[in-house]
DNA sequence: TTTCTCACA
DNA sequence: TGTGAGAA
């Protein structure tokens, strides 16, 4: 139960995520300024990205991509967080109504996770002192 | 050096 | 969205 905490853990500045994702700053930025992401803060008011972020940048990566556009993905993710979080049904479905919106897609991560790991170790190994992430790494790669 | 915010060709 | 300025 602590998967949570390791994939929401802030570890990773704007430069690492733009090679992970290869997005450019300014879009990372501007997905964050449209509420897609919401990476912590240092003190020094940098962004600090976790495995969550990443995915998420990664779909909309994807989406982007597929030609959808910012407002499409809002709408995905916000229609995902009523999957996930099914707001108390107030009204029982007395017919058969399949109020489920299906997550067309997403088994992403697991693959991509391993291609980002393996960037962000480089990454460290540049400047060979952030072992103390390899650690953590390390159980990625099981 | 890297990232931040702001503003504009 | 890209890019550059000026600061931290």
């Amino acid at each position: 139960m602590s998967s949570h905490i390791r994939r929401s853990m802030p570890l990773f500045p704007i430069g690492i995520v733009m090679q992970l994702t290869g997005l450019s700053a300014r879009q990372i930025r501007y997905y964050e300024e449209h509420g897609l992401v919401s990476p912590a803060r240092t003190e020094g008011n940098r962004r600090l990205f976790s495995f969550n972020d990443i995915d998420r940048l990664l779909e909309i990566k994807d989406l982007i991509e597929q030609g959808v556009n910012l407002a499409g993905i809002k709408q995905i993710f916000a229609s995902r967080k009523q999957a996930e979080q099914p707001e108390q049904p107030k009204q029982p479905n007395k017919s058969n109504t399949p109020a489920t919106p299906k997550v067309v897609k997403q088994d992403l991560s697991e693959e991509e996770l391993r291609e980002l790991l393996r960037t962000e170790l480089m990454q460290a190994g540049r400047f060979n002192r952030a072992t103390l992430r390899q650690g953590d790494m390390a159980r990625f790669f099981h």
